[in-house]
DNA sequence: GCCAACGTTGGC
DNA sequence: GCCAACGTTGGC
């Protein structure tokens, strides 16, 4: 039984055209400690995942995508290049950790975050009750519901 | 661009 | 270990 999850990404940063365009990709960056421990402990191949546009003009989920290799070390955190550099990073402790996530599709419509917010079988998600978290659990239904959303017209 | 929410840091 | 200051996220 896989697990669902709900990944943030700044369309200008990297969409989800980005990543059909890429196939997969690294998901680096992330230093959060509860998004890290996520991507750490919890995510395993074949999880799915709803990959949600933030600071977009609306923001939404717009597509779907696939964990193909679990947590491991976030190299961006021992890059004094990067911009996620973490001087606290190191080789024994690398304190930031990421997964690989696969494009799957993308849907229909975008499902805009005032949709989920007046939707009442979403309510208790965690992207409605505790807006920060890039990576966070979606429960089966809520996954499914959402995706039966972005298959029906849009609300008036 | 503003600013509320909230996570992190660091002084004590 | 508390908590004020500060920085970041992200909706609007």
């Amino acid at each position: 039984m896989p697990q669902y999850w709900l990944m943030k990404s700044e369309p200008y940063v990297y969409s989800i055209d980005d990543l059909e365009e890429d196939g997969q990709t690294h998901w680096d960056g992330v230093r959060n400690y509860q998004a890290r421990n996520f991507m750490r402990d919890d995510m395993e191949v074949g999880d799915q995942v709803l990959y949600y546009h933030s600071n977009a003009s609306p923001p939404g989920v717009v597509g779907v995508a696939e964990v193909v290799r679990e947590g491991y070390p976030d190299h961006t955190a021992r890059d004094p290049d990067s911009d996620y550099y973490d001087e606290k990073a190191t080789e024994e402790d690398p304190r930031w950790y990421m997964v690989d996530i696969e494009f799957v599709r993308k849907l229909p419509r975008m499902v805009p975050l005032q949709e989920i917010k007046d939707e009442e079988a979403l309510e208790d998600m965690v992207l409605v009750n505790r807006s920060r978290l890039s990576v966070q659990p979606v429960e089966e239904a809520e996954f499914e519901r959402i995706v039966a959303m972005a298959e029906e017209e849009a609300p008036e």
